[in-house]
DNA sequence: CAAGTCCTTTGACAAATGTCAAAAAATCAA
DNA sequence: TTGATTTTTTGACATTTGTCAAAGGACTTG
């Protein structure tokens, strides 16, 4: 629980009885590589925190793997749009290594936010951060070359390129796996 | 008023209180079509409620105007990583016809938020919705070919494409205008 | 170790899109 | 209205990227 700890703790504003009762909530799973933590059409119940490991959203378009994300440890991870909306989800979200996660479900989740004002504090705190994040995404998802998406990559996330295939790398930077492998032929 | 207090409204749970302490903080202002918003390199003190009237955000790279987005009526605007981390941004905000604006300061929000939890509450909650648009809109963007990413469009925003320009519409979908324009004259 | 599977690279070619330039159309201002 | 300015369209061509196919490596498992 380390990662988590250190996590809700940098706001430095939790009383122990909030951190508590929060801490209770936040059940641990463990996954093995390979599989998934959710899966399209479903909805996602349980917002996860990624305390260690690391793992991939993506979608189905022309029955080809769009990746959206890569998340890894101290990131918290779901289907979004599936959890806030409480219905099914377009997401697949997998583990590319082991991970060790802890959990808390949608209700579980609401109940705290609506009793605690300083969580749904640290929430929207965190939302907004996530949404900054994104909307850096989607700038960089807008360089022209194929070469520049990568090089952005290689310069502001190198965990993506290490451990990630060509193919969900490819993906993720919208280009064929075969314009990636040529690009990182000339480097 | 009319929008921004049907759009607070919506969330039902605002007491005579809370309403009249916000409202009190957003005041009025009108700017004429093709004026900014907000600029480059500077600062967002305010978020925004556009009353009416319709707004684009951009940036430059290589000199040439990428936009971000279009808003309207019953949106909130603002550059939200200039406004969230209180430093200088990279968007400009351009009225693209006469607008009729509610602003609020950033230090009125913040002790608006800390002050009254069911603001903070609905606030959340605006976060969430924005951030599940902006996910979709990453998605629509990987869209693999230019004239699927204009028709996604059309049909879900046909307001910008009757609004915006060729130039700008295209810069939005990631595309060169000819090729846009092309594509409008196939269909 | 060998066979099988999966992932990555390379090649040849096709398709999509960008660029530059000019014409046509629309908008604006006097 | 008319001339000027801006926006959109069209054409010719270059470039980038995708697709299909095959080969080369790496990894797994019996």
């Amino acid at each position: 629980m380390k990662k988590l700890t250190e996590t809700v703790n940098r706001f430095n504003i939790l009383s122990e009885d909030s951190l508590h009762s929060f801490f209770a909530k936040m059940s641990p799973v463990k996954i093995p590589k390979g599989s998934f933590l959710i899966k399209e059409n479903t909805t996602a119940n349980y917002l996860y925190f990624i305390e260690s490991g690391m793992l991939r959203s993506y979608y189905f378009a022309n029955n080809k793997e769009v990746t959206i994300s890569f998340s890894f440890s101290g990131d918290f991870i779901t289907s979004m749009s599936s959890f806030i909306k409480q219905g099914p989800g377009y997401e697949n979200i997998e583990a590319l290594e082991d991970c060790e996660l802890y959990q808390i479900h949608y209700k579980d989740l609401q109940s705290l936010l609506e009793n605690d004002k300083d969580l749904e504090h640290i929430y929207r705190i965190l939302l907004e951060q996530y949404y900054i994040k994104l909307e850096e995404q989607l700038i960089f998802s807008k360089f022209k070359t194929a070469k520049e998406r990568y090089l952005n990559l290689l310069k502001d996330n190198p965990q993506i390129i290490q451990k990630a295939s060509v193919g969900q790398i490819a993906s993720f930077l919208d280009m064929s796996l075969e314009t990636l492998s040529r690009i990182r032929a000339t480097i």
